[in-house]
DNA sequence: TAGGCCATCTGGTCCT
DNA sequence: AGGACCAGATGGCCTA
């Protein structure tokens, strides 16, 4: 609806195009401006000569004018300049690019945000974290890699989870600790049989992609059948079948850890798929290779995790034999 | 249908 | 003057 005064012939350009509805996108840019633009040349009661006579050299002549629209001596202040239509077409450019370099403008902090999104745990290409989340993930995660240096030992999972979490949503918190524990997973089974290789990246050491032979078949192209893709195990059982004990964290359905946010919730409220491969190891050699995946929407809540009656679990996997080599790959990392 | 997230447009402000 | 940056407004899309 156009709501811009018909009857008023001067306007400043702030008063151009102030509000009114958008119809859809940048294609109707021209006609909107078009539309905003014809009041103020053709419904004019002190336009003496048709808009199309009026030259740039005339729209200077009436800037010299020293009258005002109500035939008073011009004394102080700015002056209107008259909307001529060589004004209101530079205008009209003007806004068009101000707007085509807004849009790329965003472009480029998108883009930037999606190369925060690869380096921060659990990215996935095809269920990406909202831009505030991964803000606060990304956040978190160098808070906590920067505990490690200081600290100079590996965390237990749960600490670094925890902290990983502080502030985030719930099914980003699911995402986030299911994320972890398969890497987690992947790191003891690592550390059973032969030492950590010093030589990979300092995150793949730490969160090293994931090599169940229960996932490491790519799910196939087209249609996935999540019921066979998802690998549930329970956080909390895992615990108690490592330490032979019950989980403190797990004595409430609802437990809430100090170090956690309200909301974070141990109990594995989430379910897993394996990403195509093409989507890790390319680059991102460092990061979370195996992502929790919703078995129902985009940060699914509805499956439970249960662990496998052979599986073991430890929370606290830190070697304090690594924790020397471990500061220098960090201090790779972050002087890179 | 409400709420979250997002892209885009827009005008204001600051800086060069 | 013009570009970068910012925040508010708006509407579309998606999901619970």
């Amino acid at each position: 609806m156009l709501t811009l005064p018909f009857d008023e012939t001067v306007m400043t350009e702030s008063q151009i195009c102030r509000k009114f509805p958008r119809d859809s996108e940048e294609q109707k840019q021209g006609k909107r401006l078009e539309i905003c633009a014809k009041p103020l040349v053709s419904h004019g009661n002190n336009i003496k000569r048709s808009p199309e006579e009026e030259t740039e050299q005339e729209e200077e002549e009436e800037d010299k004018e020293e009258e005002d629209e109500n035939g008073m001596p011009r004394r102080r202040g700015p002056r209107k300049k008259k909307m001529t239509k060589v004004r209101i077409e530079r205008i009209k450019v003007r806004r068009v690019e101000a707007n085509a370099r807004e849009r790329g403008r965003m472009h480029g902090l998108n883009d930037a945000l999606d190369n925060l999104r690869k380096v921060v745990p659990c990215y996935s290409k095809t269920q990406k974290l909202s831009k505030i989340e991964t803000l606060r993930l990304a956040k978190n995660y160098i808070w906590a890699l920067s505990e490690i240096l200081r600290i100079g030992k590996r965390p237990d999972l749960l600490t670094f989870v925890q902290n990983l979490c502080k502030g985030l949503s719930q099914p980003t918190t699911n995402l986030v600790a299911g994320c972890l524990q398969l890497n987690a997973r992947s790191f003891l089974m690592g550390q059973s049989g032969e030492t950590m290789h010093h030589t990979r990246s300092p995150y793949a050491s730490i969160y090293p992609p994931y090599h169940s032979p229960e996932l490491s078949t790519p799910p196939a192209h087209g249609n996935v059948d999540n019921s066979k893709t998802v690998k549930p195990y329970n956080y909390c059982s895992a615990y108690e079948s490592f330490y032979e004990s019950t989980s403190p964290e797990c004595s409430s359905p609802q437990f809430e850890s100090p170090l956690s946010p309200p909301s974070m919730n141990y109990n594995g409220i989430f379910s897993l798929k394996q990403e195509e491969a093409l989507d890790y190891g390319k680059n991102y050699n460092y990061g979370m290779h195996y992502c929790a995946m919703p078995s129902r929407g985009p940060l699914g809540q509805s499956s439970m995790f249960r662990l496998p009656t052979d599986s073991h679990f430890p929370y606290d996997f830190h070697l304090r034999s690594q924790s020397l080599a471990m500061q220098d790959e960090l201090n790779a990392v972050f002087h890179n």
